[in-house]
DNA sequence: TGAGACTGCTAAATCGATTGACCAAATCTT
DNA sequence: AAGATTTGGTCAATCGATTTAGCAGTCTCA
């Protein structure tokens, strides 16, 4: 069953396609009558007319499509709401999602940028799963945003979370719980993600306006993949004498809090009541399903495919053109912050509380 | 800039376009001197050029696009690996992937499946997250290949899992330990999904075969979303008298596993020493960082999304047209199974092991 | 030597829409 | 009543490729 054209229509109508066409646009200045209008309509309607994309797309250089490409896909609980949100704006506003996954590969990059472009996608979205910098790849249209990522070379709008608020929020919460040696279980990597940075930098200075000076015997990490690495870092943390022994832990993610549960359990220490852990990304396969549920900072994955495609799409202007765009990283409060042990003595060298 | 057309290649070889799409597409049988290609491919190098996608899919009615639509991408683990099949498989084939998710909305799945057929995509893929029967929505195009679900009218390809197989391994290995109570913790759903029944039919053979009659309080059932309730079916068994309490159990899923190792715990029984558990889906984040790592059956999600790009680019034949094709679930082995402890009892109703 | 075959390449039609130029008829001006 | 406008539409070019039919020229061989 061959598809219905234009032409169809018009014979249809009675009229020229040039007249369908008009109509169907709803060319505003074009003077066909209220009545050729509605006959067109009524005959596009009873043939089952949609027009062909790609006739369209030839004709107005516009397809109404925009293109992701993206490194890794499959293997992070995250791609499916940087990808949903992505989708979602770009279905309001009638465009359809061309997906490719490089896995990182350059020349899968680099084809997959040229098929987008040859395909004539009116917008491009280059995201990675790992917040990072990256250099800009050759061939990218000049519409192009970046996702969860920032170009080296500033020249482009991009999104990425807001780490350094998310890191504050996640040491307040433990501030106001009244935690005074709180430990940052960091990962250890040789080219370490750039939000390792940022949340502790964020640490640091939640804790500096607290009056804190943290103990560099806080500072652990673990590879940050596993569990396990989370699990060894936090014993490293409990094997410290009593006065310095952290009461919290922030871990860089969920995964290393689900060791810092491990490790706690083996000691027969209780979560939250012998320590408080917060955990980043909220993965909810790991931070909803631990025993307490663990209180997390979100990755704001959704809104950020969201913004991107937005802004691809001219939707939305960036509010600072060179600035990456921050998104917040919101706190999702569960159980795994209270109040310190009372036994807890107060550290050796522990300024006074002076928080306001 | 401009993008280069091929009338820029012809320009500069000093042919006519014709020639330089002969040359450009090997078009075997078109008669042109190796001289007058090789100066061809030599222009087109120079001047940068790459055909038009859209321009070439009007003309031959081609896009090398295959559509995929699937209901929810973003709330599932295992999104990512089906479309990382599917997209894989597509690019080998100079195929793109142009995704909509259509959030099980039936107005954005209409939209969305009349989008792509005007996008002229060569092919369709209709993916659901859960194994499921669907009705075979309007408009779909005859080259379509059911993922994940199976149409009610058996018109179309489709690959499911091999749920069947998949429970017989996940039975069978607890068998083979030497487990003889073995339970069955279902999933309790108002409309239970083709796989719950699927695996029990699979427990049930198997444990017919070794010559086991299951108590029927072993067959205990849990929401299936969350370890709580996987918790609590564990709770009712571990409640029942020593000479009924199963040694192992087979559980739906890794979410509900992670419940049955939260029940052990807070009666001090140890995985897998004194119960054996085997889950299924291989959902990393859970069965990777269970403390022991959980022994599960995983789903093929990478496999079925290739299956399904293949057989709709036509590069490979189902193999029986009306049925679906099967794709093996392996059995991930880890640490949470182990002979029963030494002190169980044997069943009171149990038949002798009789196991050639 | 001249018909037929072959070689190397090009002209022009085509895919299905959109759109600027233009035309015929009706209406308005003066 | 002749010219100017307006109304309601159509013609034909166009987007950038692919593809079929066919045109010159050369070669073959009776």
């Amino acid at each position: 069953m061959a598809r219905v054209r234009i032409s169809d229509v018009a014979a249809a109508a009675g009229v020229s396609t040039s007249t369908v066409s008009l109509v169907l646009n709803d060319r505003t200045g074009a003077r066909i009558s209220e009545e050729t209008r509605a006959r067109v309509r009524e005959a596009a309607a009873v043939v089952g007319y949609t027009p062909n994309s790609i006739a369209r797309g030839l004709r107005t250089q516009r397809t109404r499509t925009i293109g992701l490409v993206s490194d890794v896909i499959a293997t992070t609980p995250f791609a499916g709401r940087m990808l949903a949100g992505a989708q979602d704006a770009a279905r309001e506003h009638g465009h359809l999602l061309i997906l490719v996954n490089t896995d990182a590969d350059p020349a899968v990059e680099r084809d997959a940028i040229r098929a987008l472009v040859d395909h004539q996608v009116d917008a491009m979205i280059f995201a990675t799963m790992w917040h990072r910098v990256v250099e800009t790849p050759e061939g990218l249209p000049d519409r192009t945003v970046f996702l969860d990522c920032r170009p080296a070379d500033g020249t482009r709008p991009a999104v990425v979370p807001d780490e350094v608020a998310g890191g504050r929020a996640a040491v307040r919460e433990l501030l106001a719980a009244g935690h005074r040696r709180i430990a940052w279980l960091d990962i250890d990597e040789p080219d370490p993600p750039v939000a390792s940075g940022l949340r502790h930098q964020a640490y640091r200075e939640v804790l500096a306006e607290a009056g804190i000076t943290p103990d560099p015997a806080w500072h652990v990490r673990g590879d940050g993949t596993t569990a396990a690495s989370g699990r060894a870092a936090t014993d490293r943390l409990l094997d410290l004498p009593p006065h310095r022994r952290p009461t919290a832990i922030f871990c860089f993610n969920d995964r290393m809090a689900a060791g810092a549960y491990v490790a706690a359990r083996h000691r027969g220490l209780e979560i939250p009541a012998d320590l408080s852990v917060v955990g980043y990304d909220d993965q909810q396969l790991v931070a909803g399903e631990l025993d307490p549920p663990l209180t997390t900072i979100a990755l704001p994955h959704y809104e950020m495919g969201r913004w991107a495609a937005e802004v691809a799409l001219g939707a939305r202007e960036p509010p600072e053109p060179d600035q990456p765009y921050l998104m917040p990283c919101p706190i999702i409060r569960r159980d795994s912050v209270s109040s310190p042990p009372a036994a807890a003595p107060t550290p050796a060298g522990g300024e006074p509380d002076t928080t306001p």
